[in-house]
DNA sequence: CTCAGTGCAAAAGCTTTGCATAATA
DNA sequence: TATTATGCAAAGCTTTTGCACTGAG
């Protein structure tokens, strides 16, 4: 089984469970939203390349429905765009850099060490931690 | 000297030292983004029980000015808004409430942990952190 | 066959911009 | 008085919605 294949497998057990329908177009975004940060665009002008006839409020529409169900997650990197990435399991952070753009992940729990430290939050039920830092890595600063 | 009158004189000298014109507008808005995280159009509206001839496009643009000399901090709580706030000094964050949509602030310096503790971020040079957890306060739990 | 999903075009936000007028320094 | 800032209206972007058609189950 090839990789391709095993990731379209995957994409389609992930719409499988939830009930909807497996669309052409709904695994081939959520297979796009794999390879990293994309704002809708940005999927939008990849899924073309495979699918010229896809419309972009089949993106946005698929994007809703992915976030709703938890698979995808919405971040807010700049004010204009939003972009998305599969939902990751545990906390999962971004350092942004203001020189090259270059967006760097690292994964932490900080909602655990946050609720252990800050008294505001003791009583909080935290469902969602998004953490953004932005500066300059190590070849811009 | 009344708290009112302390408040426009602390807003006039914080125009003042960047050169820029002080404006009722100006003096206005700012004093009204004291008032705690409101978005464009909330400061607009408050803005014009005072000043009834204010436009939106003023609010953006001093927005932008105060944003651009770092005195005002743009923040992303939700998915349509942005948000302002008065800078702060030190490292500041948001439980945002899920069920009654407060705002609860709490300031702890996790730039410096994340720093101390997340390899990826050893080299990055932060010059700003924003972290928002969403979730439900104790009254909605 | 039926109903959820799509494409297209049009509308709906929020935000920005051009230009003449008003106000600050 | 010389610019800078404002107000108004219009345009620009991203995102959403209505409707007829298509395609998955």
């Amino acid at each position: 089984m090839t990789s391709k294949t095993k990731s379209l497998e995957r994409n389609r057990r992930a719409l499988n469970v939830t009930g909807l329908r497996i669309t052409s177009q709904r695994a081939l975004i959520l297979e796009i939203i794999r390879r990293g940060h994309l704002d809708a665009d940005e999927i939008y002008r990849q899924a073309r390349e495979k699918q010229p006839r896809l419309s972009l409020s089949t993106v946005y529409r698929t994007l809703q429905v992915l976030k709703k169900l938890g698979l995808v997650e919405e971040l807010h990197f700049d004010d204009t765009h939003h972009h998305y990435e599969v939902k990751p399991s545990s906390d999962h952070h971004h350092l942004v850099c203001l020189g090259c753009g270059q967006v760097i992940e690292f994964h932490y729990p900080l909602s655990r060490y946050v609720k252990r430290n800050v008294p505001e939050a003791k009583e909080f039920k935290v469902i969602e931690t998004e953490v953004r830092m932005t500066g300059y890595c190590s070849k811009c600063r």
